[in-house]
DNA sequence: TGTACATCAGTGAACGCGCGTTCACTGATGTAC
DNA sequence: TGTACATCAGTGAACGCGCGTTCACTGATGTAC
């Protein structure tokens, strides 16, 4: 039951919702407290702003989902067994919560110029993991962050395609056929 | 010389350095009068409204990478021919026109859900390409829209690593390294 | 050359609206004795 | 068990602000005679 879940996760969970369905500038501070049953002004007691609720949503999502891939690039074996991790790791995400993997993927553009370049950035954890294995001679060398581009987009861009409906199948269903493609990339 | 421009390019130019500098909805009509050198109203002789003006820039322009693509898929030759043509064709736009590529890679999200499937769609171009030559055994059978979204995936997220400066080379640059990265994916 | 008029890009002032946010208040719940 | 008080999530009313947009007007430019 949603009653069961504190005020503050209704709030989140609403606002992430109506984010996701309308764009974040679309949705007032009266929107989402419609959502959840209460007055805009209720909000406040758990948010100190709107930005604060958008920024808590966006970054703590953020730094779990590259704490997430931290985990998997410390997998033991090579390279090929740690990227596999990765990305399978990506795709349980959005398996398990796909509104919150929407949520990052369509309100990214407003974060990413604020976002810091630590050890919990997603982007980073594979970019810092493709050029660990470029340097040791485990894959061919060439342009790293090229290479850590190119797999995240195989992962965004069906990610994308399932939101606009082009692809009907999550990334959970498609995750042997990503990881493959993802391999063929670092070869 | 900007002067040398119509008063309605004027506009169109600066509102899209704007839009991807500060977000669309961060930036006000008289924001762009200012950059202009008008007074808000002076925009409404060029533009019926401000959701016109954002319309006319995505739509227009997001229907002529279309068509390049579409010709670019259109050369003589196998499907390998025709998928570097196309990538090569993506990477020119980027190379152009930087702003107007980062402009509809940013602002997407805003109109795919109201853009036509029509075949000045680049996406549909793509996918459309990319299925014929695994209908006809061109490439290992597999999902095509899947394949296709890994292309899109592999010129897309390095143009986004390039807006954040993560990769200092542009799309241009990069453009055979790119096109083995999009061969590679359909072997 | 000079005068009267048409054209039209651009403007100043103003509009109504919905937004984020504040704050004194309510009313249900728990605690003390 | 009953009364007085503390707590605190939630509310109604109101605020100031910046937004998109309208409209009567200006003032430079071109044309007719």
């Amino acid at each position: 039951m949603l009653e069961t879940y504190s005020p503050k996760e209704r709030i989140k969970r609403e606002a992430m919702r109506l984010f996701v369905e309308h764009g974040t500038d679309a949705v007032s501070m009266r929107d989402i407290a419609d959502a959840v049953g209460m007055k805009a002004p209720s909000l406040y007691a758990h948010f100190r702003s709107r930005e604060d609720l958008i920024g808590e949503l966006f970054h703590a999502s953020y730094a779990a989902y590259g704490r997430q891939l931290a985990n998997a690039a410390s997998v033991p074996g090579g390279f090929r067994q740690r990227l596999e991790a990765m990305v399978r790791v990506a795709c349980a995400l959005h398996a398990e919560d796909e509104l919150l993997f929407d949520f990052l993927l369509l309100t990214q553009h407003g974060f990413l110029r604020q976002v810091p370049q630590t050890e919990d950035n997603p982007v980073e954890v594979i970019c810092r993991t493709v050029a660990a294995a470029m340097a040791a001679g485990e894959i061919p060398s060439g342009n790293p962050t090229l290479i850590a581009g190119a797999v995240i987009g195989i992962i965004v861009q069906p990610a994308t395609f399932k939101l606009y409906g082009r692809l009907t199948q999550g990334l959970g269903e498609l995750a042997d056929e990503i990881v493959a493609l993802c391999l063929k990339v670092v070869s």
